[in-house]
Order: C-alpha cells, then sequence, then structure tokens
DNA sequence: GTTTCTGCAAAGGTTTTGCAACAAA
DNA sequence: TTTGTTGCAAAACCTTTGCAGAAAC
C-alpha cells in the first residue's frame, strides 16, 4: 500500500478516499478475485466506491504492474495480486470443485525460456493453465482439496 | 468433416446446409480464428449462416471436442482447429508483432502431468501462454517473422 | 484555484436466447 | 410427421466512457 501511494504521488496521481479503500481490500488476501466480488467486498467495509471507480483503479493497478489479470477459463477477467510474491506462478484449476492451485516450477519456467529463444523471441510473461480432475475424489468420492497457497519446487 | 457428420448422426444430430458451411470453413486452415472472422468467411462463401448459428456451431464443436477455445490474451475469444493434429501445442504471442507461433514440447508436458500427480490431480488439458519480444526486430529493426506452422522439439 | 477523480447512467462490444417459421430424418 | 435447427431481433453480460459535480493538492 505504501508502495503504491508512493508511485501515485510520484505519477502525479491523486491519493483517494475510493482508491484507498479498494487497493486495500484487493491486498488484504492474497486470493484471486473477479471485479464483482471486489466491488462486493469494498462496498461492504465502505460505500465510497462505485463500480465505475472499481474497474478503472483495477485497470491502473495492472498497467503499473501491480496485479495481474489471470485467464481461469472462465467468462470473466480474474485479478491475482500475488504476482509481487511470487511473480512466476501458475494456476492448476479442478474442473470438480473449481479449486484453483497455484504453483511454480523452476524448472518449467527456465524451459519456457530455452523455447521461446530458440524461437527467436524473449519472452515478457509467461503463464500456464491447467485444467484437472482431482484425484482424491475419484478415489473416495469425497474431496478435501483447498490448497490455496502458492506450491514452490 | 466425415468424422464430425458421423458424430453429428451418432448423436442425433442434423447434418444441415449451414452447418456444413461453417464446420467446411473452420477446417479449411489451421488457423486461430475470432467468431467474427469466421462469420465473415462463412459469409463470402454461402450466405446461409447467421450470426446465431455461428455462434451455436461453435459452441458445439468445443463442447464435442473437435474445437478448442484459446486465450491469445486478447479480449475476444479465439478458437483453435489445429489442436487434431497437435492436441498439445501451446502459443507464444508476440507483443510487437501480433503473430502467434504454435509451438510443442514433449518435456514440458511431462512436467506437467508430474506437477499436477504431484498436487493431487490428474490434467485433462494443460495450455501454456508466453508473451514475448521480436528479437529479429530488437536487433535489426525488422521483423520477418511469420511462422504460422507448429513447431515441435 | 487548478487539475484530477468520482458517480451516475448510458453506451460499448461480444455472446446468448426466445420464438415462430423451417427443414432434416 | 416429428423433432431438431434456423434467423431475427432483443436481451444479457461484462466493461468502458462522457459529463458535470466533487475532492485532492
Amino acid at each position: 500500500m505504501e508502495k503504491i501511494e508512493a508511485f501515485l504521488k510520484l505519477k502525479g496521481l491523486r491519493v483517494t478516499r475510493p482508491r484507498e479503500v479498494i487497493i486495500n481490500t484487493i491486498f488484504a488476501s492474497d486470493q484471486h478475485f473477479t471485479a464483482e466480488e471486489l466491488q462486493e467486498r469494498v462496498r461492504r467495509i465502505d460505500d465510497s466506491a462505485s463500480r465505475a471507480t472499481v474497474y478503472r483503479t483495477l485497470a491502473l493497478l495492472v498497467e503499473s504492474g501491480f496485479l495481474h489479470e489471470i485467464d481461469l477459463g472462465r467468462d470473466v477477467t480474474y485479478y491475482d495480486p500475488n504476482f509481487i510474491e511470487h511473480p512466476n506462478h501458475n494456476h492448476l484449476i479442478c474442473m470438480d470443485c473449481d479449486h484453483v492451485v497455484e504453483f511454480e516450477d523452476h524448472h518449467i519456467s527456465m524451459l519456457e525460456d530455452c523455447i521461446s529463444q530458440r524461437l527467436g523471441f524473449s519472452p515478457i510473461s509467461k503463464s500456464i493453465r491447467i485444467e484437472a480432475n482431482c484425484n482424491e475424489l475419484k478415489k473416495s468420492g469425497v474431496c478435501n482439496k483447498k490448497l490455496t497457497t502458492c506450491v514452490k519446487s
């Protein structure tokens, strides 16, 4: 938050009440969210932020690199506040329980860089999306997976 | 096309003129496209297919696995008819020239499977999207990359 | 005071849908 | 003849935008 405030001032942008509330709400958790969900969380904390301002602030944070858009294969845009801590993470989406597991893997990351170079390009951003079924569910009929933190390897 | 016709008959669905035209148009090329682009190509061949039917046929083909939706990071949905020949390919998108390079890599694919299993899941589909800059452009100021076929490694 | 930001409501763009007519089997 | 399919136009959906008033600095 302090970083973002500093950034705003540097750019000649203003630290307003709606922006503060929105930014605090976003970074209060490391979980991905949609604009809709954010708007609702913001509304519950403080009524001072319209849908338009939520969208405008999201765009601002994405452009300035504080937030990432991710594609979970659904029809809305998801935002991920967890890229500052884990800049190279990927997503596995369980099609059974809809859980999203974030994971990092150094080997894959290196391979992606190699392949890009071989093709004649320098990667800016790399992302993997895996859609999967839950093994636990298949075996026992019940799914207890609630992994929400970033798994590193 | 014969495969899809057989599938339609098997499912009790009908082989109609608009469907034939749309399906033939899609698989006349192995290049990805948007609904809008498809509609226009279809219109030029034969006027017998409304926008609604184009969308409905796309949905049908995606559901039945003949066609894949892909995310190129733009704001429209792209469709990729090239997954039957190359079921595990990924996309590198050049941010300079907007070209899309399809690539396959056996090692990455295996790593994705391993990671999924370690996390307790069985992958259904895996996709990588790399956004990149063109090396040729950076060096010579000109970009001649027009790779459109699937690069295997 | 000046400039940026906000909220509202309206518009934007893509995709979906209800319905009556139509065509495949 | 039955059932699935089409085209049209309207609706739905998420997201963006124009504008006048409000708020930072």
